[in-house]
RNA sequence: GCGCUCGUAGCUCAGUUGGAUAGAGUGUUUGGCUACGAACCAAAAGGUCAGGGGUUCGAAUCCCUUCGAGCGCACCA
């Protein structure tokens, strides 16, 4: 158990042992440091519930805290709020005990397995900004939930199975009629065909093949044609798409590795298909399928509803189906082979009346066990300056790749002089870039619509990710030049040393409360803190050339401290720290 | 139309299971590198928390209302 959380449980037996019970009690950093450490505000709660003055609870409460020599300056202001301080004694106590073990500084909860999708690129279609989110919020959830002590499985669950895949391949049997995928008498081995076909051309055929679509109702309805020939896995076709789904993988692979995101399972919206006659079965032999439109369809309206339930679209007319059904046939894939506790869904929050859908269709036959959670993790839209979501110049969606070029030129003119080599100029200013827009993407709390515009990260001062890694390789190469062995913490010296330790005393709860918030703004927040005052503290200590041997050796175990939280948390966050910059 | 989310400093955002004096970055102005990496540090100015009403000892936070914005509302995914 961390040490906040043991000091939260014995204040709270000491209010108890004054005659008060308080639930969920909580020792609060202070927001006025003038006063203390930490604060207690229940004093004004528990007046209404004992019917007593604030001030004499708070005074009661004072008295049995006075027995603890850990507590000091302890002091009840304003209608009763409590205030109190750490020794610095317990403080310095504190620092040893987390130094020898940084994990020491860590709650973690009960088991669970848990599969998190939080992929959806679309094979179809180059990554573009919109995937940013999802891909850095998804992945740092995981890892969050790793650390916390889940086992977590991710799913890059790729967008491989509707109708782009139809568009594109409708466009290519335009642009080369004579392939011998579309001829039906083709008697030879599909593999032997050479494709015409590079990533790069896949870039520009789905959106022309999307243009022409939205002009040209008879290519349209080719297109869902051949959607639907996929999906009944029709030769030829069915064996182009595989074709165009590798292809396009290899490259999808490539962003995801750049950003440093790992997914452990890269299942498609095709691989459900293997369980939709089963799907079928089930929702047939509930009876709750429903013919409309010439649709097979679920009604999943409740009677608390307060706005409109669309019914969820099972089978379309023309006999394809949509997401709603590979997602729901998806849950029992997961169900079947992993057998998980919890699936969380980390996707545009656009889309959550789908997933409600989804998610009532599948408790409505019981799927799943109704004690495994089905959690919706929306986050908000990143928006350009017009308020719509980003954009290049031009109108269109800006790819990645691009996003990440743009910003790499602004990092790589900042690196050290002395990195002379080319390739490793290309990969520090790309891992700095990544750090930018990433940690850009984490400040904001994960449901907020936010404005994102490039120019802002040719800046890459202030609260950003540049700042943390410079930070965070500075504090090392001081690491690395220090001439004296440092085991021991012996005293607190400043307000801004005491600052830090107070900081990460409270990383637990942050940690807690991030994971349950299922966002890592906090997260973010906590290491901007926490850097900020080590760079406070860094300008006004010399550490290196101090003739006080022991404030040396306390000054170091306090970097090394800070050092291996930032590390700790930047991987978390997914964000890789690179030697020098 | 119905529903969801939201409106906080010039700009971008925190803070919303009710707590004390509403924070940060950026931008503006100013100071600091012949000792550990200045992508750094220090300081100043900047607010009717969209408007109005209510609940409360206490409201940016909860309730009602007006105005404004974005998103969603079965055959795209």
């Amino acid at each position: 158990m961390s040490i906040i959380n043991q000091l939260e449980k014995e204040v709270k037996n000491l209010i108890k042992k004054s005659g008060y019970e308080i639930e969920n009690f909580q020792l609060l950093p202070s927001n006025r440091k003038d006063l203390g450490d930490f604060q207690i505000n229940d004093a004004m709660t528990l007046a209404k519930t004992y019917k007593k003055s604030p001030h004499l609870i708070a005074e009661e409460i004072v008295k049995e805290l006075s027995s603890d020599s850990r507590f000091i300056n302890i002091n009840i202001a304003g209608p009763g709020f409590i205030n109190l301080s750490l020794s610095n004694e317990y403080l310095a106590e504190v620092v040893n005990t987390i130094n020898k073990d940084i994990y020491e500084n860590i709650d973690t909860l009960p088991p669970k397995k848990v599969i998190i999708d939080y992929g959806g690129a679309n094979v179809s279609k180059t990554l573009h900004v919109g995937h940013l989110r999802s891909a850095d919020i998804g992945e740092a959830l995981k890892r969050l939930a790793k650390l916390l002590g889940y086992e977590v499985l991710g799913d890059a669950h790729l967008g491989d199975y509707g109708r782009p895949l139809g568009l594109i391949i409708n466009e290519i049997k335009t642009m080369y009629p004579t392939l011998e995928y579309f001829n039906e008498n083709y008697e030879g081995n599909y593999e032997d065909i050479d494709l015409p076909i590079t990533n790069e051309d896949l870039e520009t055929i789905y959106p022309k093949a999307s243009e022409k679509a939205k002009l040209d109702e008879k290519y349209l309805e080719e297109a869902r044609q051949i959607t639907a020939k996929i999906q009944q896995h029709q030769k030829g076709y069915y064996d182009l798409w595989k074709k165009i789904v590798e292809i396009s993988k290899e490259d999808i692979k490539k962003v995801y590795r750049d950003l440093n995101v790992e997914f452990e399972l890269w299942f498609g919206e095709s691989d459900a298909v293997e369980y939709l006659d089963e799907l079928y079965k089930i929702y047939e032999q509930a009876n709750v399928l429903k013919q409309s439109e010439n649709a097979q369809i679920i009604e999943v309206k409740q009677p608390t509803d307060k706005a409109p339930m669309p019914p969820l679209l099972f089978i379309k007319s023309n006999g394809s189906i949509s997401y709603e059904t590979t997602d729901l046939a998806t849950i029992i894939q997961r169900k079947k082979e992993y057998n998980p506790d919890e699936i969380w869904y980390c996707v545009d929050g656009r889309q959550e009346l789908h997933f409600e859908q989804v998610f009532r269709a599948a408790r409505l036959v019981k799927l799943i066990a109704d004690n495994v959670k089905l959690d919706f993790i929306g986050f908000g839209t990143m928006n350009g300056p017009d308020g719509k979501p980003f954009k290049t110049r031009d109108g269109k969606v800006m790819s990645l790749k691009k996003l990440i070029a743009l910003v790499q030129e602004a990092t790589r003119k900042k690196l050290n002089p002395s990195i002379t080599d080319k390739q490793e100029q290309e990969e520090i200013s790309k891992k700095v870039a990544i750090a930018a827009l990433k940690y850009a993407d984490f400040l904001p709390f994960r449901s907020t619509d936010f404005i994102f515009e490039v120019e802002k990260f040719s800046d890459l001062e202030g609260k950003t990710g540049p700042y943390l890694l410079y930070s965070t390789i500075r504090i090392k190469s001081l690491l690395n030049k220090a001439d004296i062995d440092y085991k021991t913490f012996y005293t607190i010296n400043s307000t801004t040393e005491k600052e830090i330790i107070l900081t990460i005393l409270n990383l637990p709860k942050v940690l807690l409360k991030s994971l349950e918030l299922k966002s890592l703004n906090e997260i973010a927040e906590f290491l901007y803190n926490l850097t900020a005052l080590y760079n406070k503290f860094y300008a006004e200590n010399k550490i290196l050339i101090e003739k006080n041997q022991k404030l040396k050796e306390s000054w170091l175990i306090l970097t090394k401290l800070v050092f291996n939280t930032n590390l700790l948390l930047l991987n978390v966050l997914g964000i890789n720290v690179p030697e020098k910059m």
